[in-house]
RNA sequence: GGCCCCGUAGUUCAACUGGAUAGAAUAUCAGAUUUCGGCUCUGAGGGUUGGGGGUUCGAAUCCUCCCGGGGUCACCA
């Protein structure tokens, strides 16, 4: 059986057919889908079929049809052992058999729950991070690579071939002002000679230019200019835009300069995302792209997709679609962002022609910038341009209000991620179980836990909601949070290390107590919920899941005695399940980016 | 002002995309360990889902009008 089937064979697709046919043979109707759902707590039984839908093609009262379903069940399915009707609601009481039966045919390793890409299936790109190369990187950065990381593991775990990519705005007046100041400034200073992380230097003459520029804006006004053209004049913005005329004219020096500190910026990025734990399949420039898209509105031209105004300017009409005139070429026929955008997306399909999709992780004042585009991309009648998802977030406030670089109130990467980690040493030291561990152990195992409680802070909510971050007190290590997985999967492996038998075997048939079943019910949900995941590039669902998954077992290992109960078989079969539970935490986990130890 | 997003226990978040009596965590209070890790577990209180109207068997979810917060309406990126 292929994998993907076997996945979702679960006890829906099981009594669907039975349903139907159930129903077929009592009210002689073709019903085309059936909606089942978890029975909920309150109620006695493991799976609902919810009869209110089926009102349309079946005239009678909910539960007279519910009743007839529920014994038509009992006597057609070996896996329905009672049912219970309350209002429109069928709960089905399903077997011990039938959980034990699909626990012992389950793959049981970490790769839990994952579907292997098809090799000649469509690939999706995943757009994230897209920094500027005049700064470092900071908490809004943050939530943008983890969501982006995140959902490409997501949709890869789904079985789709995944290209992560980033544009990085490396051209353009910020980094001119970055270079004009370290010019005035610097002194010759680099990374090296300074010891200072390259993207935070450059961020560092980027503050420097802003800070002598007020001044000059404010001495130009001293002299009796009125603050608007005060703004424009100062000198080292004029030299700032001179030197962007520089740069795109390929004059050597500004083009050598441009390189070497931009090379700063890089190295310090990288340095950050490999502490993120993020990385990237292939990376786009803006100083190779953003001339790109020209043929292509001149295509669209030609084509009636766009019209030219009488200054020579190009512009696609969306009024139609609730939407407004957008311009799409300069009069002087230069293009704009919108132009970019175009011929980049066009570009990678070209650079990667197995791709039928791209995903675009950016905050959410650029909604409209992107309704616009993918209406633009379809309406010129690519095919991919159907799989086009703006993976939009809300923004990270700290509780002193907005974060602005300028007034130094950002909460930068790299410092945050090691407060989190001193934060997880101060708690470990007191709780944690590390004898025999090394310090360079001890030092990995903060910074795993110190990250996988911001990761999981973040992911857990909706993108599309705004964060409050409080760093001193958001980052709790109880209850819904990272560190409360990490830490019932430690306990786990410390289950396994003492579990000194072979359990690797199936146990027959035993009963099983409810909070045994309550664990097999939600790793039978993992894979379908995996795909819902995918669908709705949602990480949220990934780490909801795995905090439920967590609580149960807590609540099992709490009622049930693992290695303590007498009965071998017993024993066995629930080490067996402590290992599952493990793996599903594992995979779980790995999708949010977040690592599992084995100690803590 | 037009358009878009958000508003749920004191606080931080859920709610299987229209399903049952809206759930967790946190904080507060009360309990549990001859057991495998107490960073655990069990329970209590806490809600007019911003407000009004509508749609239907059924609404936090869909429609509509208000209120509040944010974003966006650049030939910036």
């Amino acid at each position: 059986m292929p994998l993907i089937e076997k996945q979702f064979q679960v006890i829906h697709g099981i009594l669907d057919p039975i349903v139907k046919a159930g129903l077929k043979s009592i009210y002689d109707v073709e019903v085309e889908s059936l909606e089942f759902q978890e029975t909920r707590k309150d109620f006695e039984g493991d799976v609902t079929l919810v009869v209110f839908p089926l009102l349309r093609q079946i005239k009678g009262n909910p539960a007279a049809i519910a009743e007839a379903v529920g014994n038509y069940l009992v006597e057609n399915s070996e896996f329905v052992s009672g049912f219970n009707v309350i209002k429109g609601f069928l709960n089905l009481v399903i077997t011990d058999e039938y959980y034990l039966n699909y626990f012992n045919e389950l793959d049981k390793n970490e790769d839990f729950g994952r579907i292997e890409p098809a090799p000649d299936g469509d690939a999706i790109m995943v757009e994230y991070s897209s920094p500027n190369t005049n700064k470092p990187l900071h908490l809004g950065h943050i939530r943008n690579n983890l969501l982006g990381y995140s959902v490409s593991e997501i949709l890869a775990a789904s079985g789709k071939k995944v290209y992560k990519t980033q544009i990085i705005n490396d051209r353009g007046i910020h980094i001119c002002k970055s270079m004009i100041a370290w010019q005035h400034f610097g002194n010759g200073e680099t990374p090296q000679s300074t010891g200072i992380k390259g993207d935070k230097l450059v961020g560092n003459y980027y503050v420097r230019y802003d800070q002598e520029y007020k001044e000059q804006v404010k001495s130009l006004i001293n002299e009796g200019l009125d603050p608007e053209e005060a703004s424009k004049k100062a000198p080292i913005l004029l030299e700032a835009q001179e030197m962007l005329r520089k740069w795109e004219s390929g004059d050597p020096d500004t083009v050598a300069l441009w390189k070497t500190m931009n090379q700063w910026v890089y190295e310090g990025f990288d340095e950050t995302y490999e502490a993120l734990g993020v990385d990237f399949d292939t990376k786009y420039y803006e100083s190779d792209t953003y001339l790109l898209g020209k043929e292509f509105v001149a295509e669209g031209l030609e084509r009636g997709i766009f019209y030219r105004k009488d200054d020579g300017s190009v512009w696609i009409d969306l009024t139609e679609e609730g939407l407004d005139e957008k311009i799409v070429l300069r009069a002087d026929g230069t293009a704009v962002y919108m132009t970019q955008d175009i011929g980049t997306a066009i570009q990678r399909i070209a650079d990667f022609p197995d791709i039928n999709g791209l995903v675009y992780t950016v905050g959410n004042e650029q909604d409209y910038h992107f309704k616009v585009l993918f209406l633009i991309l379809k309406k010129m009648g690519f095919e991919w341009a159907q799989n086009l998802h703006h993976l939009s977030y809300g923004m990270v406030d700290l509780p002193e209000g907005k974060m602005k670089s300028r007034e130094g109130t950002v909460v930068d990467a790299d410092d945050l991620m090691t407060e989190m980690t001193n934060t997880a040493r101060d708690i470990s030291r007191e709780l944690g179980k590390l004898d025999g561990y090394s310090e360079v152990e001890k030092e990995e195992l903060y910074r795993i836990i110190g990250l996988g409680a911001l990761k999981y802070y973040i992911l857990k909510v909706d993108p599309k909601k705004r964060i409050l971050f409080d760093p001193k007190e958001s980052i709790d290590f109880n209850g819904n949070t990272g560190p409360f997985i990490q830490y019932t999967y430690a306990r786990i492996q410390s289950i396994l290390r003492k579990a000194d038998f072979d359990y690797s075997e199936p146990v027959g048939q035993l009963g099983l107590d409810p909070k045994e079943k309550d664990l097999i019910k939600l790793l039978e949900g993992y894979p379908e919920l995996l795909q819902t995941a995918a669908k709705s590039l949602s990480p949220a669902l990934i780490a909801n899941y795995t905090y439920d998954l967590v609580k149960a077992y807590n609540s099992f290992y709490q009622t049930v005695p693992i290695l303590g109960v007498t009965n071998e078989r017993e024993k066995k079969f629930r080490v067996q399940l402590s290992e599952a539970i493990g793996f599903a935490i594992k995979s779980a986990c790995s999708l949010l980016g977040i690592e599992v130890p084995t100690r803590m």
